[in-house]
DNA sequence: GGCTCTAAAAGTGTCGACACTTAAGCCTAT
DNA sequence: ATAGGCTTAAGTGTCGACACTTTTAGAGCC
C-alpha cells in the first residue's frame, strides 16, 4: 500500500498541494483506513506528504527553496556515496555506466533522459555500499522525481535542464570512478549536482 | 507517543534486540494499540526499530558495520552543513559554539562531554538553514546518541572515545566557521567525524 | 450581489474485535 | 535427558464504530 501511493505521488496522479483524505482513499483502494494511514505516515517520514495543523494531509509541494534543499542534500549523499562506490569498483560497474551514458545521447525524450540520468545516480549510491547512505537518499529521489513530472505536466520553459552538460558531467564522473580516484569521484560528483542548482527556480 | 517512545528507545529503556510487541507496548502506555502502531512505523522509518520478515518488531542492533555506515553518512550531512552553514555565519553563533567548547574542557564525565558534542553538532546542521538537511541528519543522531548509551551501560574498555582529539577538532572547526571559509569548515567537519571512525569497532 | 451565521457533511484520532499467523510451552516417546 | 510434535498463548493485520473537530454548503440577511 505504501509503495503503491508513493508510485502514484510521484507519477503525478495526485497533484503536489491536493488533499489526501484517508476516507476517500481507502473506498479507491479497496480497503480500511488502517493501512492508508500506515502508509501516509510513512509517506510523510520520506517528506512526500505533509500533515498540516488540523491534522489534514496534503501532497507536499515542492518550491523553489525546496529544490535547492533537495539538491544540497543530494551533493552531500552522493559525493559521498561516490567516494565509497570506488572502494569495490569493479570492470563491470564501469561497462554498466558506460552503457548508461551511451543509452543517454540516443535518449529520445527528456523524459527518457531523466529516467537514465536517476537509474545512473542511483546505481552510484547502491554501489556506495553503505545502507545507511542508500535509505537517507532514497526520499530525495522520489522528491526529485516529483518534481521533473511536476515539470512535465505544466511544461513551463524557464524549468530547463541542461542536457549536453549533464552527459558531459557524467562522462566526468565515470572517468574519476573507472580511474579509482575517490576524491575525484566524490568532487565530480559534488559539482555535477550542484550545478544544476543555476538552472532551478 | 511517537516521541515518547523514541526517547525511551534513546535512553536504553528498551534493549537493543529486544521485543517491542504492541498490545505490551499498549498496555505499558495506558493507550490502544492504534497510536502505538503509527509510532512504531514512524521509529521504523527512522531506523531505531526493524520490522522482521515475520511482523514482529525490535530494536534495532548497531553493530560495527552499522557505526561505520552511521558515521559515513553524518560526515557526508554534517560536512555539507558546515559549509552551508557559514554563509550567514553571525557573532553570536560563534559566541555559542566557543562557550560549547569551553563547557567541553570542563565536562565532568564522558556522558555530559557526549551531550555537548551532540549540542555542537546539531546546532551546526540547524544554523545550515537547510531543512531537509536537519530532517536527514536526526535519525541518525538518535542512532548514534543510543550507540553512546549502549557503551555506557556495558562499559567495555575498547569503546574508547578521543576526548582530547575531539576537543581539538572542534576548535578547529570553529575557527574555520568563524572565518568564513565554507570549504575549510565543510572539510574539518569530514575529517573530524571520518577520524572517529579509527576509534569505532 | 455579497456577507454572516448555522447546520450538515466530511475527516481525524482512538478504540475494541476478529481471523490468521507465529512463537512458546508441554508432553510423550525414544 | 532430549528431540519431535501438539496444544495453547501471544502477536499482527485489518476492519468498523464512535466521539470530536474542521470544512463545506446553504439559508437568511443586509
Amino acid at each position: 500500500m505504501h509503495l503503491r501511493l508513493r508510485k502514484e505521488i510521484v507519477c503525478g496522479r495526485f497533484p503536489q498541494g491536493s488533499a489526501l483524505a484517508e476516507p476517500v482513499l481507502a473506498e479507491h483502494y479497496q480497503t480500511s483506513r488502517a493501512p492508508i494511514r500506515e502508509a501516509l505516515i510513512a509517506l510523510e517520514r520520506e517528506g512526500l506528504v505533509t500533515f498540516e495543523k488540523t491534522g489534514r494531509t496534503r501532497v507536499r509541494t515542492i518550491a523553489a527553496k525546496d529544490l535547492r534543499e533537495i539538491m544540497e542534500a543530494r551533493a552531500a549523499l552522493e559525493s559521498m556515496a561516490a567516494g565509497l562506490a570506488n572502494r569495490n569498483w569493479k570492470d563491470a560497474d564501469t561497462e554498466f555506466v558506460t552503457r548508461n551514458i551511451e543509452k543517454q545521447t540516443n535518449a529520445g525524450s527528456l523524459a527518457e533522459l531523466s529516467r537514465l540520468d536517476i537509474d545512473l545516480h542511483q546505481y552510484v549510491v547502491a554501489r556506495s555500499g553503505n545502507d545507511r547512505l542508500r535509505q537517507l537518499w532514497e526520499p530525495l529521489r522520489w522528491q526529485w522525481e516529483a518534481h521533473l513530472v511536476e515539470i512535465y505536466r505544466r511544461q513551463k520553459d524557464d524549468d530547463f535542464i541542461p542536457e549536453q552538460e549533464t552527459i558531459t558531467a557524467h562522462r566526468h564522473l565515470l572517468r574519476a570512478l573507472a580511474k579509482g580516484t575517490p576524491s575525484e569521484a566524490s568532487q565530480s560528483m559534488m559539482n555535477h549536482i550542484l550545478f544544476n542548482l543555476r538552472w532551478a527556480k
